[in-house]
DNA sequence: AGCACGCCGACT
DNA sequence: GTCGGCGTGCTC
């Protein structure tokens, strides 16, 4: 009689399960995560089904799981997820399941914590000892070394006292990692608005089922507060929720909004949270004793025991869509999630994503709007600096009329901010005296200067060079001209045009660490810097009270490639930085300095006409088929030489089937040509909404030729960029 | 994704 | 003569 096997999904580039013999007196179910032996190795995998006809040929190749790991089985629901989004994507299985182990190898081996209590008296008494009895007279337990240093003593007083037996050793009950929020914590103070919409995401809570609701409310508005209201309803139906954030590193001020609401910070869940955390918040989430869950696109695969909301933070953010390995939008999958799961999931945006907008005009999403801001504050007063026209002089980049508004701001007392969405000090360096310029040996990009590290950086690759003093090409020394601005020779401009201003410059490269940022962060909030000079960091959740006044350095930037998102992307961002002034008192005044005032997204800033914008956008996208009226994917191929990677994607696109639904463009050299040294050609196929676009290219890419070699393919379903 | 096996160049 | 580079292919 042949034994049980089941079939592992193990967590390798692998579309299809494993085989593998259950040992005698285990129980193994669908969802039951199992170590299991591959190739020489030992792996987490999870039993994805039972096999009750394994296939012959494999019998003697059959090994036996190692053990079952004693974690909650993942639920059908995870599971289905997993399949959905592997199918979706044409990502492998394997590699889509592994998101959802990813809690380290640290699980079940959480470290004892030893705690010491006092139960005697020491033979001998010093003063050192004394202080430590003084400590401990209560008679609860305490962790060691928290208690020495309570004390002011070394851990080594304390051992010594263990060994008397004066303490007591015994291991701590872990600490719980999440104390429950309380719905009721704190009452906000909601407007009428607010209160309304707060009122319809709690009904959509406790009708349940799935919706999708797009929470629109312009910067300012209190969305956090309104979606604050359904977490707080589904707390109290004792069900676990879930906030999605674009970037959750720098969200500390979210954290404490958190708290403030509801008594205690969520758990976190984002890639830079510590292994032996990890490992606790995963088991915390799957036996369900973490109610809220705050973190970054990947915690979509937590495997929650009792999830009943999904909510997703500034959901037009370009950040949810993940880049490398599994292709996956968050907040689609977000989606994806609340359907199979049969719950709401709201999305909150002040600029939708165009998606998210179509849907929303469609009926297909509830839209809860909400035009105003809190207290009655003005939104910023916009105006354009045409650059054409009364631009700065040659070298700046502060246009006179944005100096003497920054001038008025600082003699008010009250802050500004310049945005300029370029690290570094200057993105290309050329020799005056033979026209040298400064390449990336690796990419199809300029070297970009960064003064404060004296290096010359790719910002592709990471290649970096000391800034040197001759010019490589003719030797000529000191003969560099910096081009174009970055934030680091804006602050420069600023310090000469206002030296007694404080200036802080806020870039992702001069991040040393959260911590610091984040009193950085604060220093700002309490007023003790007057002139911000920052790239899109700033723009995300940050609150600056006395902030009133921004300036877009350079409102074109966004808009240069010819992307037909750009205008979107463009509109997003400098709606949000410009978002930043005026939340508090007064009335905020942005100023976009652009060479193109008439552009439709400068005027939609201007006019604050969204509408139009959106409408004029969407009748694009619907004219030309993009998305969300057609499907789109890109293929990317890569190789170390470009004749034989263009040559691949050419007989890779011959090799496409024939089909009157889709159509298949290009191969064309990716917009950035080279980068690491490899070269890149981009296939896009295009087909109608209706169609199964992810089956077609599934069926095309196994009949292709395999890419050998150096050769790489990308498959990317729903691209970011549709060039 | 990892890892072993494989086949060609500079070293104790 | 071996150590080690990374190209190729397999993992129940």
């Amino acid at each position: 009689m042949p034994r049980r096997v089941v079939d592992v999904l193990v967590p390798v580039a692998l579309d299809h399960a494993y085989s593998y013999r259950v040992p005698d007196g285990v129980e193994l179910a669908p969802g039951d995560v199992v170590a299991v032996q591959l190739g020489s190795r030992e792996v987490m995998g999870v039993v994805w089904a039972d096999n009750p006809n394994p296939n012959p040929r494999l019998d003697n190749r059959l090994k036996e799981i190692s053990l079952k790991v004693e974690v909650p089985p993942l639920r059908d629901e995870l599971r289905s997820f997993v399949d959905w989004i592997a199918d979706y994507t044409l990502g492998a299985r394997g590699m889509v399941m592994r998101m959802c182990l990813r809690m380290g190898e640290n699980l079940g081996t959480e470290r004892v914590r030893i705690g010491v209590r006092l139960v005697g008296q020491p033979k001998r008494m010093t003063t050192a000892r004394a202080r430590v009895l003084a400590v401990l007279a209560d008679g609860l337990l305490r962790h060691k070394r928290e208690a020495a240093e309570e004390a002011g003593v070394s851990v080594g007083v304390i051992d010594g006292l263990v060994d008397d037996g004066t303490l007591a050793v015994e291991a701590m009950a872990a600490e719980p990692i999440a104390r429950p929020p309380d719905p009721d914590y704190s009452q906000p103070e909601l407007s009428d608005g607010q209160r309304a919409a707060g009122d319809a995401l709690r009904h959509s809570v406790i009708d349940g089922g799935f919706s999708a609701t797009l929470l629109d409310g312009v910067t300012g508005s209190g969305k956090t507060e309104v979606y604050f209201e359904g977490v707080a309803e589904n707390i109290r139906r004792g069900r676990q929720s879930l906030i999605l954030m674009p970037e959750i590193a720098l969200t500390g001020q979210f954290l404490d909004r958190f708290a403030k609401r509801f008594g205690v910070r969520p758990a976190e869940w984002h890639s830079e949270v510590a292994p032996r955390k990890r490992a606790r918040t995963w088991a915390g989430v799957a036996s369900g004793e973490i109610s809220v869950v705050a973190g970054a696109r990947s915690a979509l695969f937590l495997p929650y025991a009792n999830l009943g909301l999904i909510i997703v933070d500034e959901e037009h953010d370009g950040a949810y869509k993940q880049g490398d390995g599994v292709h996956y939008h968050a907040r689609d999958m977000a989606v994806v999630r609340a359907r199979i799961n049969r719950i709401p999931v709201v999305l909150s945006s002040a600029t939708p994503s165009v998606e998210s907008e179509v849907n929303a005009r469609r009926g297909r999403y509830r839209r809860l709007a909400l035009p105003e801001r809190f207290g009655g504050q003005h939104l910023p007063l916009i105006s354009a600096i045409d650059l054409t026209k009364e631009g700065p002089s040659r070298g700046r980049f502060i246009a006179p009329r944005l100096a003497t508004a920054v001038q008025q701001a600082l003699e008010k007392k009250e802050q500004a901010l310049l945005f300029l969405n370029r690290r570094g000090y200057a993105p290309l360096t050329l020799c005056r005296t033979c026209g040298h310029r400064f390449g990336c040996p690796n990419c199809d990009a300029w070297l970009v200067e960064h003064r404060f590290r004296q290096r010359l950086v790719c910002h592709h690759c990471g290649y970096s060079v000391h800034a040197p003093k001759n010019c490589p090409h003719c030797d000529a020394v000191d003969s560099f001209v910096a081009c174009g601005p970055g934030v680091e020779r804006l602050e420069e401009e600023v310090h000469s045009l206002f030296p007694d201003a404080r200036v802080m410059i806020l870039s992702s490269d001069l991040i040393v660490s959260i911590e610091k940022m984040r009193e950085e962060l604060t220093e700002i909030a309490e007023g003790r810097v007057d002139i911000i000079v920052g790239t899109q960091l700033v723009a995300k959740g940050h609150n600056f009270p006395k902030l009133n006044l921004v300036g877009i350095v350079d409102a074109d930037l966004g808009l240069a490639n010819g992307d037909p998102r750009a205008a979107e992307r463009t509109y997003q961002l400098l709606n949000q930085v410009a978002g930043r002034a005026g939340r508090e008192e007064g009335r905020g005044i942005g100023f976009l300095q652009t060479h193109q005032p008439q552009h439709p997204v400068m005027r939609a800033l201007i006019s604050q006409d969204r509408e139009a914008f959106y409408s004029a956008e969407i009748e694009a996208r619907e004219r030309q088929g993009y998305p969300p009226f057609g499907r789109l994917a890109a293929l990317v191929i890569s190789g170390g030489d470009k004749h034989s990677t263009e040559s691949y994607a050419k007989q890779l696109a011959a090799a496409a089937p024939f089909t009157e639904e889709v159509r298949v463009l290009g191969p064309a050299e990716a917009p950035l040509a080279v980068v690491r040294g490899r070269h890149r050609f981009r296939l896009l196929v295009k087909s109608a909404r209706a169609y199964d676009l992810s089956h077609y290219l599934r069926q095309w890419l196994a009949s292709a030729p395999k890419p050998k070699g150096k050769l790489a393919l990308e498959v990317d379903v729903d691209p970011q960029s549709f060039l």
